[in-house]
DNA sequence: TTGTCAATAATGTATAGACATAATTGACCG
DNA sequence: CGGTCAATTATGTCTATACATTATTGACAA
C-alpha cells in the first residue's frame, strides 16, 4: 500500500458513499473524528475532504459538519476534441473551408446575438470541417468584434476560426449545449447528406468574464462522431 | 478582495493559461519563486498548483517544474441529469414502462457483453422512460448477475432500473459515450416517431473496480432533450 | 567517450499550530 | 415569550517546517 494517506482517506469515503454505505444526507465523521481514525493530521483530512467537496460529492458547512450531498446530478468530465488534431491522428487530412463570412450588428430579436455582443458588430463565420474530402461538421459561428478585433482583420480561409481564438484569445468559461437534431436542407447539402439525417450538434458559448466571446453552432455528421466522457480513474494518459 | 490567496493563485494561473500568455509545454515559474511572488508559503501555492494539476491543466514533474499541459483535448464538466427529477421539476410526471426482461448468458459475438459478464450471467431490460404519457427514451439495459445478484429477485415494473441502480450498487468508474443516430423501427415505434428520427444515443458502462456492472443505452427522443457542459465558474448551485 | 554514482533541485506528503469565519446553541434580559 | 448576544463548535485558510521521492545534473573514474 504505498498511495497516500490523504487519496486513501478520500477514497475510503468515495466507496463508501457511491456504495450507499454512507446515504445522501448522512452527516460523515467531523474532521477530528477522522483525525483520530486514521491517526493523522487534520490538515491530512482536510485535504481528503475539499477534494470530495469540489467534485460536488460532499457538502461541507461550517459549524455543521459535512454531509453527502444529494446526488441530484452526476457530473462527468467530458473530452472535447480539437477537431484538427484528432482527423490528423486518424492519418486523414483535415481542412476547413470558408463559405460565409459577413460583419453584422446583432438582430435584435435573437436574444443570443445581443447576449453575445450587446451594441457591438459580430462577425459571423460559415464553414465546413472536412477530412479527407469528406465534410464531417457545419459550423457557423459568430464572434464578438468588441472582445476580439483582430480578428476582422484576418482571412480565415483554410484554417477554422475555432483553432484561432483557441490559440490568440483569452477565455475564462464555456458552456456547451449537445443535442441530437434533423440536418435541415442547408446543413444536409453541405455534409452531402440527405436532409433530415441525424446530426449531433453542439452549440458552445465562450466568455472572458462577463463579455462575451464566441458562440458556435456545430453539426456533426451523424455518423461521424462521438463524444466521450468519464467518471473515476481513468486517467488522461494518451502521452508517448 | 475576499477570495481565498490559494484560489486567486489558481485563477491567475488558469487566466494566464487560457489566454495564452503561458503557451502549453511552458514552464511556469518554481514554487519558490510563486512564494516570492505572492509573498506566501509554499503550501498555498502547492494548493493551487494541485488543483490546477487536477484538472489537467499543468503537469508537475519533480526535480523538473511544473508545465502547461498540452491540450490536446479540452474537458469540461458534463452533468448527466437524473431524468426522474428533470422531468419532475417540470411539473411533469414520470413514468418507466418496462417492455422486456430476460435473463441470458453473454452472447459471445457480442464484444460488449462478453466484456461485461464474463461467462456470467445477463439481466437485459428493455424499457421506456414517460413525461407526462409522452415517451422521452428508450433504453435497453445490461446488469451482470454476477456483479448484482440482488436484482434477478426484483420486480421492475414502474421503477427505472437506473435508479434502482443508482442507489443500491457501489461504482466507481463509468463512462459515457454520446451521439447522434437515426431511430430504427423498434426504437420509433416506441416514441412514436417516424423511423430515421434523429434521436440522441447515450451508451454508458460502469464498473466496481475491473467488474462490470450495468450497460445501458439510450435513444433519447431529439427534440425532447439536451445535455449541459461547463467549464468555468458557473456553480453547481441549484439549491433551494 | 562512456558509465556510474552522488549531489541537488524540484515536487509530494505530512505535521502541528494559529487565526478566521460562520452557524448553532443557550443564557440572559426585556 | 421573544429577542439579543456571547460562547461554542465546526470548517476554511494559512504558516513554517520536516522528510520523502524522483529526475536531472555533473563530477569522476573506466
Amino acid at each position: 500500500m504505498s498511495l497516500p494517506l490523504h487519496e486513501r482517506i478520500r477514497r475510503d469515503i468515495e466507496t463508501a458513499i457511491l456504495s450507499g454505505e454512507l446515504q445522501p444526507g448522512a452527516r460523515l465523521p467531523v474532521e477530528h473524528e477522522l483525525m483520530h481514525q486514521y491517526a493523522c493530521a487534520r490538515m491530512t483530512v482536510s485535504k481528503a475532504l475539499s477534494a470530495l467537496a469540489s467534485v460536488g460529492l460532499i457538502d461541507r458547512r461550517k459549524r455543521a459538519g459535512s454531509f453527502v450531498a444529494r446526488p441530484k446530478v452526476h457530473s462527468m468530465v467530458l473530452d472535447i476534441p480539437d477537431l484538427e488534431q484528432e482527423i490528423q491522428q486518424r492519418g486523414q487530412m483535415y481542412g476547413y473551408r470558408l463559405v460565409r463570412r459577413q460583419v453584422r450588428l446583432p438582430d435584435h430579436n435573437a436574444a443570443d446575438e445581443t447576449a453575445l455582443a450587446g451594441k457591438g458588430k459580430l462577425l459571423l463565420l460559415k464553414g465546413v470541417h472536412i477530412a479527407d474530402d469528406v465534410p464531417l461538421a457545419v459550423e457557423a459561428r459568430l464572434v464578438s468584434l468588441s472582445a476580439v478585433p483582430e480578428i476582422e482583420a484576418l482571412t480565415l480561409e483554410g484554417t477554422s476560426p475555432g483553432a484561432w481564438l483557441l490559440k490568440h484569445v483569452p477565455w475564462t468559461e464555456a458552456e456547451t449545449r449537445i443535442a441530437a437534431v434533423a440536418a435541415d436542407q442547408d446543413t444536409a447539402n453541405h455534409l452531402l447528406v440527405e436532409a433530415g439525417a441525424p446530426c449531433l450538434f453542439v452549440e458552445r458559448r465562450t466568455w472572458r468574464g462577463d463579455e462575451g466571446i464566441t458562440l458556435v453552432r456545430q453539426h456533426f455528421i451523424g455518423s461521424g462522431y462521438d463524444l466521450i466522457a468519464r467518471f473515476g480513474s481513468s486517467r488522461r494518459d494518451t502521452d508517448s
